[in-house]
Parts: structure tokens; C-alpha cells; sequence
DNA sequence: TCTGGGGTCCTAGGACCC
DNA sequence: TCTGGGGTCCTAGGACCC
């Protein structure tokens, strides 16, 4: 059996740990630049507000029901994050992490010793008592009945926040009722397509015969079959290593000069090299795109992106950066303004045992890996970007995100820390 | 005025090999 | 009229996830 434990309106929940005042109240965060409403609450929802609306377009809502605003703070979700898992992973043996917001655990054995519904009641409590987060907790014999499980538990009260599928009565109930689009691994396009063959629910769909959904579907689509049919065959195993990392933002403001695209361009490909790094990999290959502001028709559009790659794979700041600013500098138009811009890094491998080329000329590698381990060392200890290149730029500049209702980093920083 | 960011996996088809 | 068989690797684009 797998659990799925997964944070009720995270972002939200994380915000009103620190701002109790807000309990039961209306409350959304928002993306990066203020942009729409990535997380909110059942009292937000009833609100009339969804998820992606931008908030510009809602203000009236917003301001007749009084909802509370939140500008997003990754670091403070992440550090929560991180705090729940931790908790996690002292109750049951396997955990697995699979979002900021959802952890599998699998319970393989439990069941000898333990109840698994009043076990998962436990770790719920527990989380309750040391993060003051509420969870709902999916119990069942594939990840896609447990996803659908915590959905249950979320939703009815009477489940007290676990809502364990473990008898073939209980599945086939769970099937009817669920509705086929919020099942895990259904998007837009699979969901037109079993409407179109007559399929209503995630149990008309599990009872298609085998050879049916083989015939009709690929690879993923027979996985989530054969899971609502109660045979695990997907395997989320966490995935430390990325196999691409990409920065890239909306302007608070449009931009058209090189030297402010050049300093965005600069800071992402920094927080680029420095994830790189951080997971003990080096890339081959460094892409930049910018594009100008696709909702304004009434500008000329123009996007373009750029790769460079290099001799010998690297995860040095200054050498990605210097790349980064070439690609810039051959796609860049003057008079156009510029929305958005962003550093993918690819091809990537672990930095050791690394390929080297025949015809190298960088000698000074060992210094440069000493460099950036200062470099990672005193923004580990200081802050991110306290120490970082010049071509960053030092003040307040134009294409800064916007992030008016941000909370402060309870967590992470000793000067903001709650005072109470 | 204002519209997010960061990922993975899968498949088909092209290009190439012997 | 007839035009092999069996592979690998790579990439773009689609679909999906949070």
C-alpha cells in the first residue's frame, strides 16, 4: 500500500501559520511579478476566484470580500516544505518526495503491525502539532487510487483527513463518484478523448477491457488503467539529478535596453550555474531566449533564443554567464519591449568523471572551481546574490520582479524572524 | 497599467549504421 | 514487375505534472 500525503492549499497554509488572524478567512498567493492566483483557499474558491485568474482581472472580488493577498515566497514554502518532510520521514521508513507539496510514502510491511488509517492519523497529528499545516493523506494500493484517496479525505470531514481505498467495494465506489479530469496523469487532451469514446468516469475507463485501452492509448495512458485497476506500475522515484534547469522571469516593467537584458540575463544565468553546482553536475549547453509582451497586441511582437555550447562541459558562473551574454548579444533587436528572458542549461552530467578536449585552452579550471566554491560558500552564509557579478547590476532596476505582499523569510532569516 | 515558473516522459520520424 | 532486414541515436513536439 502507498500513502499520498498531501498540504491542503499549501502556499496558502504556509502564509497563515504566521498570520493566525486569517483562519477561515479568504486567502490568496500569487505567481512571481504579482502575475495571477497560483494557491488559495476554500473560502477564496467561494469567493468566485480560481486558480490562474489574473489578479488584475478580479480586483473587484478582491476588494468587496476583503481577500487577504500574498505575493509568493518560495524560500519560505520551501523551508516548510522541507520541515514537513523531515517529520515524515522520522514516522515511516520509505518516503518519497514528489512536489513542494506531495509526499508518497510506501507502506510495504506496516500492515502486519499497524492500522494503516490510524498510522497515517498519527503522522497527520503530528505534522498538525510541529507545523501547524493541515495534510490530507490518500491510503491505497497504486500512487493514482492514493492521489485520489487524499482528494476524498480533503473533501469530506468525515475521513478526518485520511481516506484509505483497500477493499475492491470501496475502489469501485471511489471510481464512480471521482470525476475523470482530476484524476493524476488525465490532462485536456486524454480527458476530449475518453469523452469522445463515451467514457464518463475514472470506472467506465477502468473497465475498458485491456486490448481496448492498448489499442487506444500509448504508454501513459495503459499505466493510469492498469493503476485505477489497482496494479502499481508507476514508479515516481524521486529524480535528485535535473536533466535541465532553466531561470527565467517576467519583468516587472518592459524593457528595451541591452545593458538591463544583459543584467537579467547575467542573474539567471547565476542562479542557473549555482543550482548546477549544487546538485554536483556540469552542463554542455547554455540557451537564452528573451520575448516581448505576448498580451499587447498592440506592440510589435519578437521572441528569439540562442544556444551555446561548450568544449568541455562546465558549471562555472563566469564561463556560463560570458556564454549566456554572447547568445544575448546575437538575438537581441533594439525598439522592441521586452517582457521576458530566461537561461535554460542542458546536456547535463555529473561533474566528475568530466570529458576533457583535445584542444582546450582553459588552464586555469582547478582556480576557477576554488573560486566558486567561495563564491557558494559566503552567499550559502550571507544570502543569495551577496556576492555576484557586476554585470548583475547593484540597484532596483526595471525588469525586477514584482512582489508587493511578499512575507517575510520567518524561516530562513535570522533578521526576519516572527517576533512575537 | 496589470496575464507565472520549472520540470519529466513519451513518441514519431529522420538520419544514420551494417 | 521487381526494390531487405535489423538496428541505434537524436530531436522536436506533445502531453502531462506541480
Amino acid at each position: 500500500m502507498y500513502a499520498l500525503i498531501d498540504c491542503n492549499s499549501f502556499f496558502c497554509s504556509v502564509e497563515k501559520v504566521f498570520h493566525p488572524g486569517l483562519e477561515g478567512k479568504p486567502v490568496v498567493v500569487l505567481s512571481n511579478n504579482d502575475g495571477c492566483i497560483v494557491a488559495l483557499t476554500p473560502e477564496a474558491k467561494a469567493c468566485g476566484l480560481h486558480r490562474g485568474d489574473p489578479i488584475f482581472k478580479v480586483e473587484g472580488i478582491v476588494n468587496h470580500f476583503g481577500v487577504h493577498v500574498f505575493s509568493t515566497n518560495m524560500q519560505l514554502y520551501a523551508a516548510m516544505s522541507s520541515r514537513i518532510t523531515s517529520i515524515l520521514r522520522k514516522s515511516v521508513l520509505h518516503v518519497e518526495n514528489y512536489s513542494i507539496d506531495e509526499s508518497f510514502c510506501d507502506l510495504q510491511g506496516y500492515e502486519r503491525n499497524y492500522n494503516l488509517t490510524e498510522l497515517m492519523w498519527n503522522v497527520r497529528e503530528r505534522i498538525r502539532l510541529c507545523t501547524d499545516i493541515p495534510v490530507s493523506v490518500g491510503v491505497a494500493p497504486t500512487k493514482t487510487l492514493a492521489k485520489i484517496g487524499s482528494k476524498f479525505a480533503k473533501k469530506y470531514s468525515g475521513y478526518k483527513g485520511v481516506c484509505t481505498i483497500d477493499t475492491e467495494e470501496k475502489r469501485r465506489k471511489a471510481l464512480e463518484l471521482f470525476s475523470l479530469e482530476d484524476v493524476w496523469g488525465i490532462g485536456r487532451k486524454t480527458l476530449e478523448k475518453l469523452c469522445y469514446y463515451g467514457i464518463g468516469s475514472p470506472l467506465a475507463f477502468a473497465e475498458k477491457s485491456e486490448s481496448w485501452v492498448k489499442g487506444h492509448f500509448t504508454k501513459p495512458g495503459v499505466q493510469t488503467w492498469l493503476e485505477l485497476n489497482g496494479i502499481p506500475c508507476i514508479d515516481t522515484t524521486e529524480v535528485a539529478i535535473n536533466k535541465t534547469i532553466c531561470t527565467s522571469r517576467s519583468f516587472g516593467d518592459m524593457v528595451s535596453e541591452l545593458p538591463a537584458l544583459r543584467a537579467s540575463v547575467a542573474s539567471f544565468a547565476g542562479s542557473c550555474a549555482n543550482k548546477l553546482r549544487s546538485q554536483g553536475s556540469v552542463c554542455g549547453t547554455v540557451t537564452v531566449f528573451i520575448s516581448s509582451n505576448r498580451f499587447r497586441e498592440d506592440l510589435p511582437q519578437y521572441s528569439n533564443a540562442a544556444s551555446y555550447s561548450f568544449l568541455v562541459s562546465t558549471s562555472d558562473t563566469l564561463e556560463i554567464t560570458e556564454a549566456a551574454l554572447h547568445c544575448l548579444a546575437d538575438i537581441y533587436v533594439p525598439n522592441i519591449k521586452y517582457k521576458k528572458s530566461g537561461v535554460i542549461l542542458t546536456e547535463i552530467t555529473p561533474e566528475a568523471p568530466l570529458q576533457l578536449h583535445l584542444f582546450d585552452t582553459n588552464t586555469r579550471r582547478k582556480e576557477r572551481k576554488e573560486l566558486m566554491r567561495v563564491l557558494d560558500g559566503i552567499n550559502h552564509r550571507y544570502g543569495v546574490k551577496t556576492l555576484r557579478l557586476a554585470v548583475e547590476g547593484t540597484s532596483r532596476q526595471a525588469w525586477h520582479v514584482k512582489c508587493e505582499h511578499r512575507s517575510p523569510n520567518y524561516l530562513t532569516n535570522i533578521d526576519e524572524i516572527l517576533t512575537v
